[in-house]
DNA sequence: AGTCATTATGATCTTTAGATCATAGAATCG
DNA sequence: CGATTCTATGATCTAAAGATCATAATGACT
């Protein structure tokens, strides 16, 4: 499962998705992170423009991992965004 | 050339690398990005814990996009971080 | 060595992410 | 339905990122 982001929206995404696949809720992945359920939500939504330190505390919690590359061609980051 | 990234760190490496294939100046990749020299820097060094909003601006600048995607076995993030 | 370009660092100020508490809204399920 | 669990949002406060200016350190090149 691989997810491209070019947006913090993006981002916040891919963590949601990732959250739910692991059958975790918010203050589960909170707690697992060290952070809070209100911030946890407000980084799926991308509400906020979280630091990075603090998105790789989410992943590290997820045990996910990052990886930087050249854009792509094809996809414009995610399909959902055009609407 | 992607680039595995699990820290700050890491990231601002990969940055610094991008920056440089492309015969860039960390001045040069500022202004593109709207951002500062100096910050930059910051980023490049790990110095400051970037904010998303700001990170996406200097890969966008760089044509860089992420991947988010389930911790790779193999590799502990990057060699070099072990001494 | 001396010059020019590049990068690092340090200070101050403003803005904002995240902690924390409270609570409102959804969703799930007996 | 009502109860419970999960998620969103709103307020306040504190810590820290980024702008901005100045300048030091480093690197290249002749």
């Amino acid at each position: 499962m691989k997810q491209l982001a070019r947006t913090p929206k993006d981002i916040g995404h891919a963590i949601r998705e990732a959250r739910k696949g692991q059958r975790l809720s918010q203050a589960e992945l909170a707690s697992r992170s060290g952070l809070w359920q209100e911030t946890i939500s407000k980084i799926e939504n991308g509400v906020a423009s979280t630091k990075m330190e603090t998105l790789f505390d989410v992943l590290a919690a997820l045990d996910l991992e990052i990886q930087v590359q050249p854009r792509s061609k094809g996809a414009p980051s995610s399909m959902e965004d055009l609407f």
